[in-house]
DNA sequence: CAATAATGGACATTACAGGTCTATAATAGT
DNA sequence: ACTATTATAGACCTGTAATGTCCATTATTG
């Protein structure tokens, strides 16, 4: 059965988002220097990181000296928004029968119950950003 | 990237789970009565109704004028049940270093708000069950 | 004994995650 | 201008899981 995991790709994006927003503002990171420091394959987490620029997250100069920052303060990057970037914007449920049968009705009840998990379940992840590591960062042993 | 969606056998586990509870207790409902009346392929069907039987949410009987039946009231069964039964029990989250370098350390904080947004949707998972949406199913008109 | 019905296994198909490699374009330093 | 560096985009490969079908077996009722 399909396994309701994020995948691999989301967890790079968020290391790698930690990791560039420690770093000093507009000073940019190699695709080397992260995967060396993340221990992610190289080629893979450059695929990752492309997908981040094309929807704005991070910023990336070409050439010498060139590499990756973020686009934007990292209270204003929510987890939300980075899965939303790598694993799409398909809900968590759709019921077998839609479309098909009931073009834009009345939702079945199984599919309500659904959807306000889905809600519960963003608004978390909506309410916790990059900076919200960096803050309890500081308080513990630097885990991640 | 990997979709991020419960199965379509979650959707068949959940619709097969209350149309059983609509029927008269003791009655046993066929694969085929339960297959043509919720639309769903009778072969298919009968796979994910044996994994229901096999954790315990339903019992089933061989032979002529057998079939299936809730084994416990609808209201000790949560969607969280009918979920975890066919999708397992994995997390929402895993770190792609789990395992490898930190065998049970401290969790990183990326993976602690992971694991929070995931206890927000297995809670609102948990407080519902099938007895839910037979109470709602009364006052509108029946979708579901 | 015969008809009915669930079970378990084998098997086919499709899709996608994860990953690698290469050619190309852009940039900084010499 | 040349060269080294670095991101980008594309093609390609592999394993695994979801969905689904089919068949032989087992169990039960009449």
């Amino acid at each position: 059965m399909r396994i309701i995991q994020f995948s691999k790709s989301t967890s790079y994006a968020l290391h790698a988002l930690v990791r560039l927003a420690r770093s000093e503002p507009g000073v940019n990171v190699g695709i080397k220097e992260l995967s060396a420091s993340l221990g992610i394959p190289e080629s893979y987490l450059s695929k990752v990181m492309s997908k981040l620029r094309q929807d704005g997250l991070v910023r990336a100069v070409t050439g010498a000296s060139g590499g990756y920052e973020l686009a934007r303060s990292p209270e204003k990057i929510s987890f939300l928004d980075v899965i939303q970037v790598i694993e799409g914007r398909q809900h968590l449920y759709e019921c077998f029968h839609t479309d098909a049968q009931r073009p834009s009705k009345p939702q079945c009840l199984i599919h309500q119950v659904m959807d306000g998990a889905e809600e519960r379940l963003l608004q978390y992840l909506r309410e916790h950003t990059i900076q919200w590591v960096l803050d309890r960062r500081k308080e513990h042993e630097p885990i991640v």
